[in-house]
DNA sequence: CCAATCGTTCGAGTTTTCTCGCACGATGAT
DNA sequence: ATCATCGTGCGAGAAAACTCGAACGATTGG
């Protein structure tokens, strides 16, 4: 029996409003700063203290909208940014992004 | 009495989710689009077909978000986008933004 | 095999956003 | 002054998103 399996939209098929939207969620772009710095992580890194239930409905957004990939691994799920996919569809997007969250997100930096 | 007065955040103090916001619902990313390409436009020019007040709900949320100025002038209603404080706070992103939609946003051309 | 752990799904409740009709003040033209 | 026009604010209703507890299947370790 195959271990869990996740949609994932084709590069093409991503749309510049909902990858917006996605990022417009303060949890959310906070957790894709973390992956765009850490790389591939463990999805419970992305929020320890959140309700596993909350932790599942971003990541699956973030998923359904393109911008992150999703992998089991175990009994663990292992989240990494799309970023190549993200980069040919939307150039520049991401960095520019992470470079305004950089300078301007939220200064109270708790890093995990 | 002075006409119509309009509140808009500093430079200083847009935020990048909210932006992120304002540009992920299609009327309102469409919208900006059309300032890019058109400069200061009266209001109505950016949504012919919508009720009055649902307009007045988009444009003050791009004004309140940081996205556009917006000014009386007799009766009607000009806005226009807030390319430079933009550019000064979040470089590259009103840009990258919309390359992106103008590759993958909407094909139906709806030009006004 | 059994128990603990993890992510997912479902459902309910809360909050936010969206839409739009209506009344009002302001403006411009007659 | 009068009247049509425009944007705004308000209120209500609908739609969408967020949160999170509980139950379930899958996986790991004893």
């Amino acid at each position: 029996m195959p271990p869990r399996t996740y949609h994932h939209p084709e590069a093409g098929e991503i749309a510049i409003a909902r990858v917006l939207f996605a990022l417009s969620e303060p949890l959310r772009l906070n957790m894709v700063r973390m992956l765009a710095e850490q790389g591939e992580v463990d999805s419970i890194n992305l929020g320890p203290d959140l309700p596993r239930s909350t932790l599942t409905h971003h990541t699956s957004l973030l998923r359904e909208s393109g911008v992150v990939f999703v992998r089991a691994e175990g009994r663990k799920c292992m989240i990494k940014l799309r970023e190549e996919d993200l980069e040919a569809r939307f150039p520049g997007l991401l960095g520019t992004v992470l470079t305004a969250y950089g300078s301007a997100g939220d200064e109270g930096e708790t890093d995990a």
